[in-house]
DNA sequence: TTTTTATGTTCGCTTTGGAAAGAATAAAAA
DNA sequence: TTTTTATTCTTTCCAAAGCGAACATAAAAA
């Protein structure tokens, strides 16, 4: 192996990733550490990197934004990808099931496809979400109390929490905001965290679900492990480390309607 | 996870939140409380912000600038009447007051109406008004849990009378349906009916508020005499007939803004 | 051949982050 | 107010991980 080639696939890996580690990439490649080094200490000095003890982060103007201009293009990007995971979800959802969504734009999606279905109860924190479906005749929908969180327009916080526990339900959709292969599940408030912490405990069935667009990003609070799921959904650019991080785990994996790749 | 990781990402949550405490981010990024306070020294001595005990604040300079709150006044849409009564309403309401709306059109003005009020806490029953409401930074917003109603997009139900005896509000904005002399207040969901006289028994003065539209009518379900009422806000047309027959009831009648008529 | 270039190995040195204990500060009680 | 209590902060010490420098090796170029 070349040295530029290397070069080029580790900045390729931290335009993916945003950082490294050292013993990663040495394993990965082949080669030792030192060289690892070596390469990195050209990428710094070119300014792509820096360093930093056990790897490097990518610098920020090299990053790959979540969003450049073209915001059609990429709104419907995202409102394919939304759309594709809320078909899967509708999948697993039966006549008469009692189900769960948490608060996101992939469940209220997931929401709205829900016509046909026959005699749903549906439990969610989505304000939002409630106040649509609830024009759908065949679901009944239980909104949980507590307090209005206006960026995410849903409630959270220990009357949600106590009301939960009066519930049980067969499926609960998670929508989280981070996943990586260190912490786990991410999402965004400490009352998000708390409240799937509980919703858990009252189904018999997790499936998380998520964007590739949030994989390997981390939101402030942790909710923790993949293992947590029992079955996840995303759309289908996953990266093949991934797929094996979520296997490893024992989680079932969904990425495209009618197919699933799993363990079991 | 890197350091510099680390520092990034408090950086980012610095400029979203403004402060955090120490023990936060030790928790959501899996560090010890040491690390934290030597990553936010680096910080402080950069300049990005200023330690607290317990945690940091941000320096004025990389404070993100609170959007500018595009909410010009959606007043004109509104009937004159209701607005009217809102008025009313908002005059009612002071600073650190602990009230509750019910569902409806008149009590969904009023909210809009609060700016410029400090430190409310609203409870309500009303999926439109709560997530309307929570938009105003000065009010906190709690949402009751429950069954949701498609026509009026608010929830009814056990649930949201058990959650309604968790609270003990100052005053109740209560919107009916209908009033007449013989059989008082009544509206047209036995649910609303049910969750109102819950209502009533946790506060200290309930309003009940309606447009002299409904007058004589009768909506379906019964919720009581008048006299539950511990003031009323109507608009100004209002029959003499009427009045006499809230007064006989001992209610405090209100019918334009800085003029009560009442028997005391 | 010698020289150059790329990579590996070894060995102290440095950085990192955790534990523990005492000091400082805020909050609560008197 | 003063005193007490509970947090939070600082400091010191330590172990583990990672690092750079120097030297070693090997293949390619001169």
């Amino acid at each position: 192996m070349f040295a530029l080639e290397r070069i080029k696939i580790i900045k390729k890996f931290l335009i993916e990733n945003n950082q490294v580690e050292v013993s990663t990439l040495s394993e990965a490649l082949g080669v030792s550490e030192v060289t690892i080094r070596r390469d990195l200490e050209k990428l710094e000095e070119e300014g792509f990197l820096t360093r930093t003890h056990g790897g490097a982060v990518i610098n920020p103007q090299y990053e790959k934004k979540p969003s450049p201009m073209p915001q059609i293009a990429r709104l419907q990007g995202i409102d394919a990808k939304i759309g594709e995971i809320a078909k899967i979800e509708v999948q697993m959802i039966n006549d008469n099931d009692i189900i769960m969504f948490t608060n996101g734009e992939i469940n209220r999606a997931a929401s709205k496809l829900l016509k046909g279905k026959r005699n749903l109860t549906v439990l969610t924190n989505d304000i939002i979400l409630a106040s649509e479906l609830c024009s759908n005749p065949e679901v009944k929908v239980l909104l949980l109390g507590g307090d209005v969180d206006n960026s995410s327009k849903a409630v959270f916080g220990r009357l949600a929490e106590s009301n939960l526990s009066n519930f049980f339900v067969n499926k609960v959709f998670i929508e989280v905001d981070g996943v990586n292969r260190n912490i786990g599940f991410t999402v965004n408030s400490t009352e998000k965290a708390s409240l799937i912490h509980q919703i858990i405990s009252n189904s018999s069935t997790a499936v998380f679900v998520f964007t590739s667009d949030i994989i390997n990003k981390t939101a402030f609070y942790a909710v923790g492990a993949v293992s947590l799921a029992d079955k996840i959904i995303t759309n289908n650019d996953i990266s093949d480390e991934y797929k094996h991080y979520i296997f490893e785990n024992e989680v079932q994996l969904f990425t495209s309607i009618d197919m699933y790749e799993g363990f079991a």
